[in-house]
DNA sequence: TCGATTTCTTAACCCAGGTTAAGATACGTC
DNA sequence: GACGTATCTTAACCTGGGTTAAGAAATCGA
C-alpha cells in the first residue's frame, strides 16, 4: 500500500525506514470513482493527497466554463496549494478523471511533522520547489508557445496524458476550445 | 542596509536578531545599472538576490523576441528557480529595469544554511510555497482571462507596474504585442 | 440490447490580436 | 541644443482561434 509512496519520498530526498513508517501514520486511503471530485472551489483545502493509482485534474470554473490547470497521475500529490497554505476557499476544483486510490494527510498533521521532523520540513521545500519549476514551465509555454506548439511538446513529453484524458479536457488545457484541437489535429494530419 | 530584508524575512516567519545576523554574513552587496542583467540564459544561477531597492523583470527568449515573466520590487528574492535548484543553465534572462540595489546569496551557502539552522529550512519551504501561489496565480490567468482582463486586473492589483515599467514591457508581461495593448488602451479610453 | 450520453469532428462565419508601416513625443547624452 | 534612441500610438490588412450548429462514432448504463 505504501510502497509507491515510499519509492516517490526516496526520489526527493532518502528517509529512514523509522521516519516513513511513522509518517505512515498519519495518512488515510481514500477512493474516489471516476468523476467524483475531491475538492469545490469555495472549500477549505484541509488535506492534500498522494496518488497511489489513478488521475485527477484541477480546474478553474469561470462564466460557468471549465479551465484545466493540470492533470495529475500516480505518485504525485494533489491538493489546492492557495487553499492549503492560506486556510483560504479554494479557487481551484479536483476531481478523478479515473477510479482513484489516495494517502490523504490533514493539514494540522503535516504542519506537526514539518515541525516534529526535520527531514519532512525539507521534503515540503523540495516538494514545493519541483512545483515551482512545473508552473513555471506551464506558464512560459502559455505566454510564448501557440497552441499547436504546445499540442506538440504534450504528446512529446507527457504521453500519459495523450493516452489516458480524453481530448476536450486536453483542449482545455492548451488554453483553447476542443473544435480548436480538432482543427490543429487535422492541420497537422494533412501534414501540415 | 538589512532593514528592509529583516522585516521581509520577519513577515514570513519571525527570526532571531543572533540568526538573522548570521544571515547576513553570508550575504554580498551588489548594483546592477538599469538594463545591466544578473542572469543570461544558459549561465547557471549560483545565486539568489534579494532586492533592497530597484526592480528587475525576468524573461525568456524565443526566436529574438522577449517575454516578461515576472517583474520583481523592493523586498522581493530573484533568481532562475529551475536553475538555481537543478545546475542546469537557466532559461530565463534577468535584467534590472532600474539601477538597483541588491543582496546576493551563494546557492552553495544557501545549502549549507537550511542544513545548520532549521529555521532557514522553513524559510525556504515558505517562500518556495509562496512563488507556487502566485506562479498557478499567473498561469490560471494567461489560461482563462481576456488580454483586456489581465491588462485591467494589473492596474487594480499591481500600481507598481503601471507605474514603474514601459508598457511595451507591460505588453509582453501580458502575452501581447505592444501594439495590441495600445489598441486596448483606446478601447478601453474610449469608454469601452 | 438499445437508447442516452460522451467524445470527437467538420464547416461557415466572426473577431481580437498579429503584422507591417509610419509617425509623434519624450528622453538622454555628447 | 541637436541628434539618436526609446516609448507609444494609429491604421490597414491578415490569421488563427471562438462561436454556432450539426452529425458521426464510441461508450455507458439500465
Amino acid at each position: 500500500m505504501f510502497d509507491r509512496l515510499k519509492i516517490s519520498l526516496d526520489r526527493l530526498l532518502p528517509v529512514t525506514r523509522d521516519e516513513f513508517m511513522y509518517f505512515a501514520t498519519l495518512l488515510t486511503p481514500r477512493r474516489l470513482a471516476k468523476h467524483e471530485s475531491l475538492l469545490r472551489g469555495g472549500e477549505v483545502c484541509s488535506h492534500i493527497a498522494f496518488i497511489n493509482q489513478g488521475c485527477l485534474r484541477y480546474y478553474y470554473l469561470k462564466d460557468g466554463d471549465e479551465y484545466n490547470g493540470q492533470f495529475f497521475f500516480e505518485g504525485a500529490w494533489v491538493g489546492d496549494y492557495q487553499s492549503f497554505l492560506t486556510g483560504q476557499p479554494a479557487v481551484q476544483y479536483i476531481d478523478a478523471l479515473e477510479d482513484t486510490e489516495l494517502l490523504v494527510i490533514k493539514r494540522t498533521d503535516l504542519q506537526a511533522l514539518y515541525a516534529e521532523r526535520p527531514v519532512f520540513e525539507r521534503f515540503g521545500r523540495l516538494l514545493a520547489e519541483n512545483i515551482v519549476i512545473g508552473s513555471q514551465r506551464r506558464t512560459a509555454s502559455l505566454l510564448f508557445d501557440t497552441p499547436e506548439e504546445r499540442y506538440l511538446k504534450l504528446i512529446a513529453e507527457r504521453p500519459k496524458v495523450m493516452e489516458r484524458i480524453p481530448l476536450h479536457h486536453i483542449a482545455s488545457y492548451l488554453g483553447i476550445k476542443p473544435e480548436s484541437l480538432s482543427r490543429i489535429r487535422k492541420r497537422l494530419a494533412d501534414n501540415r
